[in-house]
DNA sequence: TGTACATCAGTGAACGCGCGTTCACTGATGTAC
DNA sequence: TGTACATCAGTGAACGCGCGTTCACTGATGTAC
């Protein structure tokens, strides 16, 4: 048994920046957004809390880098519908819409910070670039909706934003515990039960 | 001219609750949530920071009511929308979501809290009345709505959630930044270009 | 009408807390020759 | 292969900051009689 057999602790971390991201989301999943400072995260990894200024550019980047993973989560669990999905258009539409309002419901803080400007730079091209890909997976299952019988160039673009909207919309008050009280008494609702029939082209 | 009529700085305020919420709503326009202390709304009436907590329950219930506020203001943002409207349903639905959506664009730190559940107490009687206020209107527009040719028992219920979705979901994107940049390429969207026309029964 | 007294509303100093930042440092790694 | 040296990565103490809370207080108001 060589010496280098031997645990030691290495003095550099070697994968620092993406333990640091993954600590990040441990503490917003069980103490939310306001929890997250670089003290705490870096008190997670077992890190000086000023050990993270050598990866980031201070809290804001970190929180960045964050919610950039965030939404490589979030278009994988539509992803993940989508895979397990009748071949249906309508029923990839579901699938992808479900897994948007689930990721929402199962990582609430994560999914707050990911649209929060206050807390993330959206200019960040490594955060758009992760984004994109969500947007890619909404805008898959709304081609060529025929949700207005329009042909206008632009229908397929506000066929995106309306499909978007209605599913953020509806995830966003189901974590605010739709403040209304009158719009979660009796059977509970699902983004599908609201969800019009729109059809499609062709 | 006898001593009372001399001004004086009276030693009670008189009116520091409803100041206070005045205050914090002005904090909120002009440098955001993160902005809105107890410290920093006292500091603005002029009065000491610990005064606030004669009216209120701590920074939360002082968050709290400055958000029932911002409910009351949504309710006549629409309502005033409404007033100025064609008669038809039509007509009368696009200006109430107008109104949604020109409310979160014009107070947006506002509207955030508003939404909060991280800063506002939801179970707070006087929120919860402000908020019905709110969703009554929106309930109003979405009345014998035809979205999707049911007669099923919760359709009325269904139509509003989707109505609230959709126009929620839009002005919370907006107020994101739409962070996908293809969503905010070529022409702006206003929430009625992405609106299906449902029509109506009867 | 006047007096005594309880209650209400606001003061201001002090406290402890967690925060992000700065700074001089040190150990580990990489590279030129 | 070895040596010198620059750079990189992380340390830990110290700093100042704004925060909400506590506390003893005082001035203003209301009420009982």
């Amino acid at each position: 048994m060589t010496p280098s057999d031997q645990p030691k602790k290495p003095y550099h971390h070697g994968a620092l920046k993406q333990a640091l991201v993954l600590a990040g989301i441990e503490i917003l999943e069980s103490e939310g957004l306001a929890a997250l400072s670089l003290r705490a995260i870096a008190a997670r990894v077992g890190v000086s809390h000023t050990a993270p200024k050598n990866h980031f550019d201070g809290l804001r980047g970190l929180r960045t880098a964050i919610a950039t993973e965030g939404f490589v989560r979030h278009a994988a669990f539509m992803r993940e519908g989508l895979s397990i999905s009748a071949p249906s258009r309508k029923a990839r539409q579901e699938a992808a819409m479900q897994g948007y309002v689930r990721f929402a419901t199962t990582h609430p803080h994560l999914f707050r910070l990911m649209f929060s400007t206050e807390d993330c730079s959206f200019d960040d091209p490594a955060l758009l670039e992760a984004a994109r890909q969500s947007y890619a997976v909404l805008a898959g299952i709304s081609e060529r909706l025929d949700w207005d019988k329009s042909s206008a160039p632009d229908a397929q673009r506000r066929a995106e934003l309306m499909l978007w909207s209605m599913v953020h919309g509806f995830a966003t008050l189901a974590l605010a515990g739709y403040v209304w009280p009158e719009a979660s008494t009796g059977v509970p609702l699902t983004i599908t039960q609201i969800m019009p029939d729109f059809g499609y082209l062709e």
